[in-house]
DNA sequence: TAAAAACATGTAATTAATTACATGTTTTTC
DNA sequence: GAAAAACATGTAATTAATTACATGTTTTTA
């Protein structure tokens, strides 16, 4: 038997199906959101995906209809799917996670202090990681204005407070090579 | 005309080759090792894309023995592929950083500061990314024990000094939720 | 001196992921 | 009321990447 690749996506689909009920777009969303600091995926990933969950029968779908004639699947997971969910939550992540930066890279083969393409490229990148680093806060503030929003979606604030710090070093990092 | 995906390995080799002539065995090992932290790819990857670079005509190789009959072949830039190389190094990198990491999604759907998964979660990646920034300060220790070093390959010394700051930021955040 | 580890190069099979193609509805904005 | 943006779902074509298969040499270690 070939084990494959892991497939990882699937267990993050299980675990936004398990918060609530969703369609394909919403979980899109979601990799373009909140979870998207930590994972990516496309729609034309995410679709096909759910037809093969719901036929090993970790997933369910019911329709519905928007207005007169939109139609949408709502997806949801079946015993089978939550208790795969559970085994994937419970079970050891022993891989550091994987960055690809293309940025970074370029740093790398660039050989002095004084190379004239050095601080354009550090000053681009400043500008785009602030921006970044702003509009996670701004969703922090509105996604958890008090400590109740904070408890009722505990691992929602984690990652993205994790986010939020990654992203402020990146910017100390690149500041303290500006001049 | 089809574009396709970008190809940056293409270029991460054609900076790699640019620093000195490497067989693909070397640059499997800058993939593990210097740059690992920001980009991967196994030689299996590897040694197709320097077939196909070198009936681009950016790179060509040298056939060499080592011993009796160990055959290596050492590729190197051509005037075209270091074209190209400058030509990537200059153009903008507006995309951000992709990162995966399993872990953090996993926290993601932890609901509440109560769970009892949380702390040994949170302990077991403590464990791995102490091991991980210990082993990248020591890298730094030996690679740049003195200016001089860091001034000879500034680039390097970048992203060693990047990713050390990561890895102590992430050591950091988790020591920060951890009782 | 035998075994293990590291050096060295490839291909095959499979899975993951991106980009492009394709279509239609509903809501919001001007 | 028209246009744009967002909602919604899929497939096709292609590229990227991983895992497994396959083989052999040289150096280091016990």
């Amino acid at each position: 038997m070939i084990i494959g690749q892991r497939n990882r996506l699937q267990y993050i689909i299980l675990g936004l199906l398990n918060q609530r009920p969703q369609t394909g777009y919403d979980l899109a969303k979601a990799f373009e959101n909140e979870i998207g600091e930590f994972w990516q995926a496309q729609h034309s990933q995410i679709y096909p995906m759910l037809k093969r969950m719901e036929t090993s029968g970790d997933i369910t779908h019911e329709d519905t209809v928007t207005g007169e004639k939109l139609a949408k699947k709502q997806y949801s997971l079946t015993p089978a799917g939550h208790a795969k969910l559970v085994a994937w939550v419970s079970e050891p992540s022993p891989e550091l996670s994987a960055t690809k930066d293309e940025f970074i890279l370029k740093l790398y083969f660039i050989k002095t202090a004084a190379d004239p393409r050095l601080q354009p490229m550090l000053q681009e990148q400043a500008v785009l990681h602030r921006a970044q680093l702003a509009h996670l806060k701004q969703r922090r503030e509105t996604v958890f204005p008090n400590q109740t929003a904070i408890d009722q979606a505990y691992g929602h604030y984690l990652i993205l407070d994790h986010a939020i710090g990654r992203e402020q070093y990146y910017v100390d990092w690149l500041e303290k090579f500006l001049r």
